[in-house]
RNA sequence: GCGCGUGUGGUGAAAUUGGUAGACACGCCAGACUUAGGAUCUGGUGCCGCGAGGCUUGUAGGUUCGAGUCCUAUCACGCGCACCA
C-alpha cells in the first residue's frame, strides 16, 4: 500500500474535529501542563512557512506531555486589535472588523492543515467583548488602586483617601508622579475635583500630562517599545515629542519587582538581560541645589556622588519646569530661541545628529560641597524623563559634560589621582579621589574625600549628603511609565465617561462597554481620535446606558472617553483568560485558575522583549496584588523561536536584451541585471524555463543562455521572506505538495529551534523520504501488512530503545532536530531486520507521534489500536535493552590506535587497565618505556602515558 | 561606546558536556532499474596527495595523556541597549 498522506490526513483531522481529541477539561486527578503560544496578529497575507515554526515546536512538546500522563492546555487566539489589523484594513480600503474577520478565518484554515493539537473551544479574539470586558475591567481595577512601596502591592484607592483623610502626605511611602505634601485639613477641605485631581497623582492607571511619542503619519501616540530608532515600530513613520493628556499606567511602581522575578523564570539569560537593560534600575543620590540670590532649589539625580568637588556647572533638560525659573531676563531670548529649536526637531533628528548645542541661563547655582558659584546651562543632552531632568556636570569624569565643557569653554577639574583629562574625560569608576576640596583652598564644609578610592568616597558622600540635608540616597529606573491611550479607532474602548472634566468609571455591571461603529474610521494627523465620529458615543447616569451624543446635557448624560487602548492591552493578560473563556462572572474561576496556575511553556520570539513581555508580567502582577492570579510570574519558561529568513533566486538578464544567462555561464557579473524570481517555479537552483515564460507578460519571448548540460542555473541570497522579493513559501503549498507530517518533520528537522535559519525547501525530500520507510516497515509494496506478533528480537528492542532514550531526552531539551535524526538511524536498522514485531513498532509509533501526528495515528490504528495515539502511554526506557556482552576496548599510544582488546560486559576501570597492562601484546609496546598512568575511558579508549626508562 | 551571543565540509547541522570530529539530511559523483522522470534503490563523498601518509572545528597561544568543548589574546559576524547622569 501506497502511504497516502492526503487521505490519512484528511480522515484524521475529520475523526479529531468529531471526537473531539484535544478538548481539554480541568481534571483534578491529572498533572496539568499548560503550552502557550504568542497569539498572532491575523495579518492580510496569511501564514508563510517560518510562522508555525514555534506552534509546531510546542505542539510537539504539548503532545509529548499528554503521552506522558499530564493534562494539556495548548490554547490559540488572535491578537486582533491594535495597529497592525488597523493598518491592513485602511491600506486595503476596507473596514478593520471585515478584514479581522477574514484573516481570522484564513489563519484558522492554513493552522488546521498543520494537524496542531489547540483546544478551539478555548479560541479567543481580543476584538471580542466577550473577552475585552476583562481588559476594561483590569483597566478600571488600576483606576481604582494605587501602589503601596512598603508592603510591596497594589492596594484599593479607597485605602489611600482614608490616609489623606487622618493624616495627609505623612508617613506616605506609595508610588506617585510627583512628590506633593498636604495635611489631612488640606485634603478635608478640597472639593470633590480637586480630590480627584490629586488622587491622579497616584493611581495606577492615571490620566497624566506627559511628553509623549506622537506620530502624526499614524495619527496616534506610541509607547516606547514601539519606537525604533525615532521612526514607529509599524510603517517606520516619523515620531516626535508632544505633551498631550494621556492614560498612562504606572508600571514603573513595579520596576523592582520585575527585576526580582526575573530570577525566578527559567528564560535565557540574553532575553533576561534585555529586560534588566530595559528596566534600567540605577542607584545613586540625590542632591539639591541652591541658585544664588533667588529662593529657587533643584534636584539633581547622580550615581557619582564622589565627584561633586569637580561640578563646574549644572545643566537642566530644556522641558524642566526650573527652566522658566531660573533664566534672566538678559538671557530670555536667548533661551527662548533654543527651546524653540529643540522642540522642532524630531526624536530621529536628535537622535542622528548629536552635536553639541545649550543656552546658559544667566542664573548661578550654590555648590554645596565648595561653595562655588556654577552657571547653569540647559541643554538637550539631559533629558527630562530620567531622573529629575537635571544634572550636575562634572565634565572631568562624564564623557558627555566633557563634551559640552569643551565646547563652551567651561572649567575641567580632575579628582582622580593621575588621570589625565587633557583629551577625553576619565570615567572609569576607579582610583584615588583627590582634589575634594582642592588643596589651598578654604573649605567650605567640614569634608574630605581625599585619599579614599572611589567606591569608598560614594558612599562617604551619601552618608554626609543625608546627615546634612543636601538630599538623599535613590534608586531610579529607566522604566518609564507605560502610555496607554491611542487615538486610533480598533481598539478597546475605555470604560470612562466625564463628568465636569472628571473622568468617571463606567459601572463594573455595564461593561464590556462595546466599541460603536463609525463611518469614518481613519486617523487624523491631529489627533483627534476617530470615534469623535460615533454619533451613539455618551453615557446615560441614570439609565446606565450608552446613548446618543445629542442627548448630552451634562447633568445625567456625559461624553465618553475617545480614545481607545493600545495593542498590548489585550494581550497582556490573555494566558488567565485561556483558563476559563467563557466565564462571564469573572476573568478566570477560582477553581480553574488554582488549577491551570500559569504557563509551564511559552513560546514566541524575541522581539516582545521589551513590550508585551514586560506588561504582561506587569498586568499579572498587578492581578496578583488583588489575587485573580495565583502566580507572581505568568510564563514559567519561555522558548524563543529563531525566524525563518527566505532564501530568494535570482535570474541574469544581459544587459539591455530580454536573454537571461544561466549562472554559471556569466563571465562578468557587471554585464548582467540580477532579477528575482519567484522560488516556487525554481527546484534545486534549477530554473523552470517554461514556467518563467509564464510568470509574467514581459517575459513570454524570453530568450536563455542555458549552460552545457542544458540547464539554467539561478543565484540565490538569504533574504527577509516577503512578497517584493518572491521568495514567500506558502505552508498550504508544502502540506499539498508533501503533507503536514512531512512540513512538520522538515521544519524541525532544520537545526535548533531558537536559531534562525533560512527556509529551503530543498531539503525537504529527506523527510518526506523518511516518512515513506517508516511506512514501508508496516506495508510491503504488494500491500501486505508486515509486522508479526510475538516477541520482538534483541535487535529491535535495541534499536527502538536506543530511540526511546535519545526522543525523550531530546523533547525536554527541544533538540527536535537530533530526535528526527534518531528517528532515522532506527527505522534503517529496522528496515535490515527481516522480521519485524509489533509490540516494538508500537512504541516507535507512539514516539513519532508529537512529530507526525497523522502518520501515527494511521499506523496505530493498523497495529489494531481502537483509540487515538494521543491516548497512549509514552514508552519507557530500559537500560537492558542496550547493554553489550563485552566491551570493546582500544589502546592507543600517541593517538594512535595500536591494537584492541575485549572485556566482559560492567568490567570496571581498575580491571580493565590491569588486564590492559598484563596483555602480551601490550607489554611489546611498552618495552623501554616506564607507565607513568593509563586513563581507561571504558567503551571508548585507553591511553597509556610512557616516560622513556633512563 | 556598553552588554549578550555565535564562528565546525559545497549546504543545514551532530558530537553522550574533556574521550575515535563531521552523526543525520540536502547537494554532488558513480552504478542499477526504467515508456528518460523533479520517481525508486545501491555505493561513494571534509581537505591535500597516484600512494604510503599528512592536514583539519575563525586566528594565535596556554592547561591536559587527550581540547570543537576549559583558560588568555585576537579577528569576523549577529542581536540588544545607547546622551539613563
Amino acid at each position: 500500500m501506497e502511504y497516502n498522506f492526503r487521505e490519512i490526513e484528511k480522515k484524521w483531522h475529520q475523526r479529531w474535529v468529531d471526537q473531539q481529541t484535544y478538548k481539554t477539561v480541568e481534571d483534578e486527578n491529572k498533572k496539568k501542563f499548560y503550552v502557550l503560544n504568542m497569539f498572532p496578529y491575523p495579518s492580510g497575507a496569511g501564514l508563510h512557512v517560518g510562522h508555525p515554526l514555534g506552534y509546531i515546536a510546542s505542539d510537539i512538546y504539548a503532545r509529548f506531555k499528554r503521552l506522558q500522563g499530564y493534562n494539556v492546555l495548548n490554547p490559540m487566539g488572535y491578537d486582533s486589535y491594535g495597529l497592525p489589523a488597523e493598518q491592513y484594513a485602511i491600506q486595503t480600503g476596507q473596514h478593520p472588523a471585515i478584514t479581522t474577520v477574514n484573516n481570522i478565518n484564513r489563519y484558522r484554515e492554513q493552522l488546521e492543515k498543520i494537524g496542531f493539537c489547540f483546544d478551539w473551544s478555548r479560541e479567543i479574539r481580543t476584538c471580542d467583548p466577550e473577552y475585552y470586558h476583562w481588559t476594561q475591567w483590569a483597566f478600571q481595577k488600576m483606576f481604582n488602586s494605587f501602589y503601596c512601596n512598603s508592603c510591596q502591592k497594589a492596594q484599593p484607592i479607597e485605602k489611600l483617601v482614608k490616609h489623606f483623610e487622618t493624616e495627609g502626605t505623612d508617613g506616605l511611602d506609595v508610588a506617585q508622579s510627583e512628590e506633593l505634601r498636604f495635611t489631612a485639613d488640606e485634603w478635608n477641605s478640597w472639593d470633590e475635583k480637586k480630590k480627584n485631581e490629586v488622587l491622579m497623582n497616584y493611581r495606577i492607571a492615571y490620566l497624566g500630562e506627559t511628553m509623549v511619542n506622537w506620530c502624526p503619519k499614524l495619527g496616534t501616540v506610541l509607547a516606547n517599545d514601539e519606537v525604533v530608532d525615532g521612526v514607529s515600530e509599524r510603517g517606520g513613520y516619523p515620531v516626535v515629542q508632544k505633551k498631550m493628556q494621556q492614560w498612562c499606567l504606572r508600571i514603573s511602581a513595579y520596576a523592582q519587582r520585575l527585576l526580582d522575578g526575573l530570577e525566578t523564570v527559567q528564560w535565557t539569560d540574553s532575553i533576561k538581560e534585555v529586560q534588566r537593560n530595559w528596566i534600567g534600575r540605577s542607584e545613586g543620590t540625590e542632591v539639591q541645589f541652591k541658585v544664588k540670590d533667588s529662593d529657587t532649589e533643584f534636584t539633581i539625580f547622580t550615581t557619582r556622588a564622589d565627584t561633586m568637588f569637580g561640578v563646574t556647572f549644572m545643566v537642566l533638560a530644556p522641558e524642566s519646569e526650573y527652566v522658566a525659573k531660573v533664566t534672566t531676563a538678559a538671557q530670555k531670548a536667548d533661551v527662548d530661541a533654543y527651546l524653540d529649536a529643540t522642540k522642532k526637531r524630531t526624536e530621529r533628528e536628535r537622535i542622528a545628529d548629536r552635536k553639541v548645542s545649550g543656552v546658559f541661563s544667566g542664573s548661578y547655582a550654590i555648590n554645596p560641597m565648595t561653595g562655588d558659584e556654577i552657571p547653569i546651562w540647559i541643554s538637550d543632552y539631559v533629558l527630562a524623563g530620567y531622573g529629575t531632568g537635571a544634572i550636575m556636570a562634572v565634565p572631568a569624569h562624564d564623557s558627555r559634560d566633557y563634551a559640552f565643557a569643551k565646547h563652551f569653554n567651561l572649567p575641567i577639574i580632575p579628582l582622580i589621582e593621575g588621570c589625565d583629562v587633557s583629551e577625553e574625560s576619565y570615567d572609569a569608576k576607579e582610583g584615588i579621589v583627590t582634589n575634594s576640596p582642592r588643596e589651598g583652598v578654604k573649605p567650605y564644609v567640614n569634608f574630605s574625600l581625599n585619599g579614599l578610592t572611589v567606591k569608598e568616597a560614594i558612599a562617604a558622600t551619601k552618608k554626609f549628603v543625608k546627615e546634612n540635608n543636601l538630599g538623599r540616597v535613590k534608586v531610579n529606573y529607566r522604566l518609564r511609565d507605560a502610555i496607554f491611550s491611542r487615538q486610533r479607532y480598533w481598539g478597546e474602548p475605555f470604560p470612562v465617561y466625564y463628568k465636569n472634566g472628571m473622568p468617571c468609571m463606567i459601572p463594573e455591571e455595564c461593561l464590556p462597554l462595546e466599541l460603536p461603529e463609525v463611518d469614518k474610521f481613519l486617523p487624523t494627523e491631529t489627533g483627534e481620535p476617530p470615534l469623535g465620529n460615533a454619533t451613539k458615543w455618551a453615557w446615560d447616569e441614570a439609565n446606565k446606558q450608552v446613548v446618543e451624543n445629542s442627548k448630552i446635557d451634562g447633568k445625567t448624560v456625559f461624553p465618553i472617553e475617545l480614545n481607545t487602548m493600545p495593542g498590548f492591552a489585550g494581550s497582556s493578560a490573555y494566558y488567565l483568560r485561556y483558563m476559563d473563556p467563557r466565564n462571564n462572572e469573572r476573568i478566570v474561576s477560582e477553581k480553574n485558575e488554582n488549577y491551570w496556575q500559569n504557563v509551564d511553556l511559552y513560546v514566541g520570539g524575541t522581539e516582545h522583549a521589551t513590550g508585551h513581555l514586560i506588561y504582561s508580567r506587569f498586568w499579572n502582577k498587578f492581578l496578583f496584588d488583588y489575587g485573580y492570579s495565583v502566580k507572581e510570574e505568568p510564563f514559567q519558561k519561555l522558548v524563543n523561536q529563531g525566524m525563518i529568513q527566505g532564501r530568494s533566486n535570482f535570474v541574469y538578464r544581459i544587459k539591455d536584451t530580454n536573454t537571461f544567462i544561466s549562472l554559471d555561464m556569466i563571465k562578468n557579473m557587471d554585464d548582467v541585471t540580477p532579477i528575482h524570481v519567484d522560488v516556487n517555479i525554481v527546484s534545486n537552483d534549477i530554473l523552470d524555463v517554461e514556467a518563467f515564460k509564464n510568470w509574467r507578460p514581459e517575459y513570454n519571448n524570453a530568450e536563455f543562455q542555458l549552460n552545457a548540460d542544458g540547464k539554467y542555473i539561478c543565484g540565490w541570497a538569504i533574504e527577509k521572506m516577503s512578497k517584493s522579493m518572491f521568495n514567500v513559501v506558502n505552508p498550504d503549498m508544502i502540506v499539498e505538495k508533501f503533507g503536514a507530517d512531512t512540513l512538520r518533520l522538515y521544519e524541525m528537522f532544520l537545526g535548533p529551534v531558537e536559531q534562525s535559519k533560512p527556509w529551503d525547501t530543498n531539503g525537504i525530500d529527506g523527510c518526506h523520504r523518511f516518512i515513506k520507510k517508516l511506512w514501508g516497515l508496516f506495508y510491503s509494496r504488494d500491500d501486505q501488512f508486515l509486522p508479526e506478533d510475538g516477541e520482538p528480537s534483541k535487535d529491535e528492542l535495541k534499536a527502538v530503545h536506543k530511540l526511546i532514550k535519545k526522543v525523550t531526552g531530546d523533547i525536554e531539551n527541544f533538540s527536535y532536530n537530533t530526535s528526527i535524526s534518531a528517528f532515522m538511524i532506527c527505522v534503517n536498522e529496522l528496515q535490515q531486520i527481516k522480521v519485524r514485531h509489533k509490540a516494538a513498532l508500537k512504541d516507535i509509533v507512539v514516539l513519532i507521534a508529537p512529530f507526525a501526528p497523522f502518520l501515527a495515528e494511521e499506523l496505530w490504528e493498523a497495529l489494531g489500536n481502537t483509540t487515538s495515539v494521543c491516548d497512549a502511554k509514552w514508552p519507557e526506557f530500559n537500560e537492558d535493552y542496550l547493554k553489550e556482552d563485552s566491551v570493546t576496548l582500544s589502546i592507543s599510544f600517541n593517538g594512535k590506535t595500536r591494537f584492541t582488546m575485549q572485556f566482559p560486559a560492567g568490567s570496571s576501570n581498575e580491571a580493565i587497565q590491569e588486564a590492559a597492562l598484563a596483555d602480551p601484546q601490550a607489554q611489546k609496546y611498552l618495552e623501554g618505556f616506564n607507565v607513568v598512568k593509563v586513563i581507561v575511558v571504558p567503551n571508548k579508549i585507553v591511553n597509556i602515558v610512557l616516560k622513556p626508562k633512563a
